[in-house]
DNA sequence: TGTACATCAGTGAACGCGCGTTCACTGATGTAC
DNA sequence: TGTACATCAGTGAACGCGCGTTCACTGATGTAC
C-alpha cells in the first residue's frame, strides 16, 4: 500500500490559484509552499521542477475537463446548434465551479513556453466537430481551422473579461445567447466562401 | 536644440519584438540591451524601470493605433456591418504591417500586471459603437460588454492562432468572411434578448 | 572666434536581492525474517 | 510478535545564478561671455 499523500493535493491546489491569478512566471516557488503550508523543498518530492509542475498539472487538468467536454459533442444525432450550445454550457458551468483551475487551463496557460497545444484542447475538438459536419454536407466547405479559433475566441474572450473584472455579469447568464451567436457566426463564416 | 537621441528607438524595436516572443516577464534587461547593441545601462537614460518602460510602449503604441481605428468606426452614416468591416480589416492591416507591436498591444498585454485596460481599447471603441447602435435603435438592447468581448474574442484569437503557428492562413484573407461572421453574431445575440 | 562650463546619452563593471534548487536530516510507515 | 532495515514525504537552512538596477566615468553637443 502506498504512503498515504497527504500534502501533494494542497500543494497542487494553492499552485492553481496562484498560476491562475498571478502567472505561472510571477508565482514563485515560495508563495506556493506558503500558501499550501509546505516548505519549498517539499515541492521536489513530487516534482523535478517548477516548470514541470506547471506543464504536468496544465495537461492533467486539461485532459480532465475534456473528458467531460467530448461525449456530448461528438453525439451523430444531434444536430450542430445543440452541440454547441452543450459546448458552451459546459464550459462556463465548468468556470463556475472551478474558478481558478479554468483560468489557469484556458487563459494563464495560453502563453506557456513549449508555444504549443497538447493533442487534446477545446480548439481541437471544435475544429474536428467542424470538419465532420462539413464532411456529412451538414456546413458548406469553409476554413474550419480560423472559424474554430474565431469561436473559440468569442467564448472565452467572456470569460476573461469577467475573471479580470471588467464585467459583472457571469457568462453563464447569456448562455444561450452566447451559443445562439457563435451558430449564427458559423453559419455566416461559411456563405460564399470557398476552402483555402 | 535637442541633442540627437539615436538609441532610443533602437532599444524600443528591440524591446517591443521580445516582450511579443517572450512575454516581458520572461524578456531581461540583457535581452534588450544586446538586441538593440547598446548597453543595459543605456535602458535607464530614457525609462525608470522595466516595467515602467513596458507600459509606457503599451499606452504609447496602443494609443497610435487607436487614432488609426477611431476616425471610420464612428462616420454615422455609414451602417454598422461596413464600420464592422473596416475594424476587421484595420485590425489585420496593423497585424500584417506591425507584426511584433501588434503581438505585444493585443496579445501579450492582455496580463500587464496592472490588470487593466487604458482608458482607450478596442474593446471600448466596440463597446461604444455597440450603445451607439441601441441607443439609435439599429439593435436591439442587450448586454452590450458581453457582446463586446465576444466580437473581440472571435476577431483577435484567429490572430493569436496564426502568430503561434497553429494555422498557416493569414486572417486577413479571411477579412470579409470574418467580419460578416462577427455582423452575423451581433445579429444573433440580440435576438430574444433583454439587457440586464 | 575661443574658452570654460553644463548637459546628457552613452558605457561597462559591479552590486545585491530574489528566486529555483539542493541537501543533510527526521520520523512515520511498510517489509523481511 | 519483535527486531532490523528500507522507503519516502516532509523540513529548514543554505547555495549560487540570474536578473534589475546603480554608479563612476566618457565624450559629444549646446551655451555664456
Amino acid at each position: 500500500m502506498a504512503r498515504p499523500v497527504q500534502k501533494k493535493a494542497l500543494i497542487e491546489k494553492a499552485a492553481i490559484k496562484l498560476f491562475a491569478s498571478k502567472g505561472i512566471v510571477k508565482t514563485t516557488t515560495r508563495d506556493i509552499a506558503q500558501a499550501a503550508s509546505v516548505s519549498e523543498g517539499a515541492l521536489y518530492r513530487h516534482w523535478p521542477s517548477k516548470d514541470k509542475m506547471a506543464w504536468d498539472l496544465y495537461c492533467q487538468r486539461l485532459e480532465k475537463f475534456i473528458t467531460k467536454l467530448r461525449p456530448a459533442m461528438f453525439e451523430a444525432a444531434t444536430p450542430l446548434a445543440d452541440r454547441l450550445g452543450f459546448m458552451v454550457e459546459a464550459i462556463y458551468k465548468f468556470y463556475k465551479t472551478h474558478n481558478h483551475e479554468f483560468a489557469f487551463i484556458l487563459l494563464t496557460a495560453r502563453n506557456f513556453p513549449q508555444n504549443r497545444y497538447p493533442q487534446e484542447h477545446p480548439y481541437v475538438l471544435l475544429s474536428e466537430l467542424l470538419d465532420a459536419e462539413i464532411a456529412g454536407g451538414r456546413l458548406p466547405p469553409c476554413n474550419t481551422a480560423t472559424l474554430a479559433a474565431m469561436v473559440l475566441g468569442a467564448i472565452l474572450e467572456p470569460v476573461i473579461h469577467h475573471r479580470l473584472g471588467y464585467s459583472q455579469a457571469h457568462p453563464i447568464d447569456s448562455g444561450p445567447a452566447i451559443g445562439r451567436a457563435c451558430m449564427a457566426l458559423i453559419v455566416a463564416f461559411g456563405q460564399e466562401d470557398t476552402p483555402q
